[in-house]
DNA sequence: CACTCGTGGGG
DNA sequence: TCCCCAAGAGT
């Protein structure tokens, strides 16, 4: 036993080894594993990632497999679970430690920051928890039980508060257990320092040494700066259906918001059953008269259900349409025509859509 | 540094 | 219903 480790560290380990929470990636946190739930949890909670964590590991165990997959894969084993360019980050990494590190992920703060998508706090939790490097992994947890700690009244979104932080942290972080600190540390914040007015701090093992508990103004603390509004868009949503019953997807650029995801073709603006026509035709690439794409016909039409979805920054606002069609020419923009079963089993649709994914998984008896 | 990039759960 | 946000990274 360390005589020379800070009582706040001693008493930190034996609340967590008492307290911790027992997690998945906790049970045999190889670096492969530290480093796909460190991704999965970033800016996510626990309870969703859960689920998404035993069907990765179980279809991509190891860094190779990752390496190996397909886009097609890992977007779909990503579904659902957003900021998708850190699945697109974690493959693109896992191709250069097979390239450039045989296969092993690098054990150092400073290789691992250069890997795609493992920024400053990912790089610290690797290397803290999976090889025992001595570095404080300050996410939103840390900065708010420091941000309590010390009543720092700075902006605690700020490079140098960040700083501050790891600095603290790093006063009082063991030799010997670096990784169970930082867990230690974000277990605390995630289940007695809490945000939003409701920190438990009867149960915190730091109750007495930390400031703003000293005068009961937990509650100033962090200090966050105001966000700034949604925009809000208006979009109509195309489920265009083929005679064969195929539903037509269009994928999303590479770049931006829902990036490389499959989608129901879709307007601008809030269509009427009448301008559906020449949206149609618009979508199709037909000419700029009356007359759909030659070839080309619509058969019925059908409303949708209105259905609303808020991104962090934007809102959309969307009405649909169903569209039977006949004989669909190839357009300006390419459609990939699939079946229900395949749209279900194979295509990465972003949750922003589930609603007209219902409809169709619904209208088509799809199950599962 | 400011902005972009998703989703689901809780108050 | 609305607003809070949860283990951030890239540009």
């Amino acid at each position: 036993m360390s005589l020379n480790r800070d009582i706040k560290t001693e008493m930190l380990l034996a609340w967590y080894d008492r307290n911790g929470r027992t997690l998945p990636w906790r049970s045999d946190p190889t670096p492969y594993h530290v480093w796909l739930s460190e991704i999965m949890l970033q800016q996510t909670r626990v309870e969703a990632v859960k689920e998404y964590y035993r069907r990765f590991t179980e279809a991509l165990p190891d860094v190779r497999a990752l390496a190996q997959a397909p886009e097609e894969q890992y977007m779909k084993l990503w579904e659902g679970l957003g900021y998708y360019s850190r699945v697109r980050n974690l493959h693109k990494a896992a191709v250069q430690i097979m390239e450039d590190h045989g296969g092993q992920m690098p054990p150092t703060k400073k290789e691992l920051l250069a890997l795609s998508g493992i920024g400053d706090y990912t790089s610290s939790a690797i290397a803290s928890i999976a090889f025992g490097e001595r570095t404080p992994a300050i996410d939103g947890n840390l900065l708010r039980v420091y941000a309590r700690m010390m009543k720092e009244e700075e902006n605690i979104k700020t490079g140098t508060a960040k700083k501050k932080a790891e600095a603290w942290f790093l006063k009082f972080m063991p030799e010997d257990r670096p990784g169970d600190f930082n867990q230690a540390v974000m277990d605390l914040g995630a289940t007695v320092c809490l945000p939003n007015g409701a920190p438990e701090c009867g149960r915190c093992p730091w109750k007495e040494f930390c400031r703003a508990h000293a005068d009961g103004t937990e509650l100033r603390y962090p200090v966050i700066p105001p966000k700034k509004e949604r925009r809000k868009e208006e979009k109509t949503i195309l489920v265009l259906i083929d005679e064969t019953g195929r539903i037509a997807l269009r994928k999303r650029p590479e770049k931006g918001l829902l990036a490389g995801l499959w989608e129901y073709p879709a307007a601008e603006g809030k269509k009427s059953s009448k301008e559906v026509l020449s949206a149609v035709r618009e979508l199709l690439g037909g000419a700029a008269g009356n007359s759909l794409p030659s070839g080309f016909d619509v058969l019925d039409l059908e409303f949708l259900p209105k259905a609303k979805h808020i991104f962090s920054h934007i809102e959309w606002h969307m009405t649909g349409f169903a569209v039977w069609v006949r004989k669909p020419a190839a357009g300006e923009v390419p459609l990939q025509w699939v079946t229900p079963q395949e749209l279900s089993e194979t295509y990465a649709v972003p949750t922003a859509l589930v609603k007209y994914t219902e409809w169709i998984r619904d209208r088509f008896k799809i199950t599962e």
